[in-house]
DNA sequence: TTGACATCGTTTCCTGCCAAACGTTTAATA
DNA sequence: TATTAAACGTTTGGCAGGAAACGATGTCAA
């Protein structure tokens, strides 16, 4: 597999530069190109996918998450997205606004608020997701079937990586794991982390 | 090499749900993998290296483009980067009232304004990237060499879809080609792109 | 039962980014 | 030479995200 022949003028020149400087290049190449292809693969697809449909990349991915898991509470769709809270009540406030989403405060636990789709949300998330995959096909046609399993399989490594490397750093655990809400089909408030004794 | 079986349970249901739907799981993964493993890095990696020296990575990717390539005009800036140019004068604003950058009007051709590092920036660009790059080789130690190379070398392949596809899609040329101007080593104002007889 | 604490969603302030419009400067045309 | 078009950097307005603080609500132990 070649690795360094297909890099551009600018890569090269930053390979030149850093190499003075004891540079792991070849980890410095893994992160920059990740960095980069991600930026242009979102960028082009919410251009040409998401703007005609006047929706934001932001806003698409709350309502993909709704569609694809059902109503979830803010705090949930914050975990799942890695934003913070107050970015989803930004992203719900427009969503509601336009009528795609709907907020359900909670019986149960009156703190809680869920986000669901309305049937016009439903509507337009389904009509946006196949421009969407469209695109998803079209930028991915330069590579065959096994790059595109073999990339995805790279890109979980890395994630997991980073994943590692905060729980290192921070010394604790992730305040919420958002893989633990998608295996649950109904609610449990206040059940999911049971308090415990402190001090 | 493992495709599906490392999928974590948010993108098992994901592609449940999708399954029905006439969607290429393929592409999908790859899309949705790198766009979540660059969020997931790049997060990570500023929050851990960066935010020690006040430095946004909108900041830092401006003060390392000018280290490897030298001064640079804003539209230079503004291709290299991928970003509009009226945020790079929001970055280099910032960056200009720390001292770490100075603008220069050129004599030749009084529109354009090229930026370069000063001594304090130069400093302080050298020292932050040791840090950068610590984390770089940190977050792919998961990846052996040649996965790490294979990553970039699939990376660049979906960049590259991505400009196919903006180039098609809007049936022109790039307005500015990024890679121009770093195979130059002085400037040619208005050299670059000569006029054509128009109407 | 009550008081201390935790957690929820929300609000506010700040920053970064984009898109559009503007004034200035340069280049091309008549 | 005068006029027109194009390109430059900048400004403005709006959206989205992070961090911190708030009130409301729920939990636990004394």
């Amino acid at each position: 597999m070649p690795a360094r022949q297909d890099a551009l003028p600018y890569e090269q020149l930053i390979r030149t530069v850093l190499a003075s400087t004891g540079t792991d290049l070849d980890a410095q190449a893994a992160v920059f190109n990740l960095d980069h292809a991600a930026m242009d693969v979102i960028a082009t697809m919410e251009a040409l996918a998401l703007r005609p449909h006047e929706l934001t990349h932001a806003g698409f991915v709350v309502l993909m998450t709704l569609w694809i898991t059902g109503p979830r509470e803010t705090r949930e769709l914050a975990a799942v997205l890695r934003v913070t809270k107050g970015a989803i009540v930004g992203s719900v406030n427009t969503l509601e606004k336009r009528g795609l989403v709907r907020r359900l405060r909670s019986d149960i636990d009156r703190r809680l608020v869920s986000v669901e789709l309305t049937d016009t949300g439903l509507d337009l998330v389904m009509r946006v997701q196949k421009d969407w995959h469209a695109l998803e096909v079209e930028v991915t046609r330069g590579l065959t079937v096994e790059e595109q399993r073999t990339l995805a399989s790279l890109c979980r490594k890395m994630a997991a990586g980073a994943r590692a490397l905060r729980a290192d750093r921070n010394g604790h655990i992730e305040p919420l794991n958002p893989e633990l809400f998608l295996s649950e089909t109904t609610k449990m408030p206040n059940k999911l982390a049971p308090a415990r004794a402190r001090r």
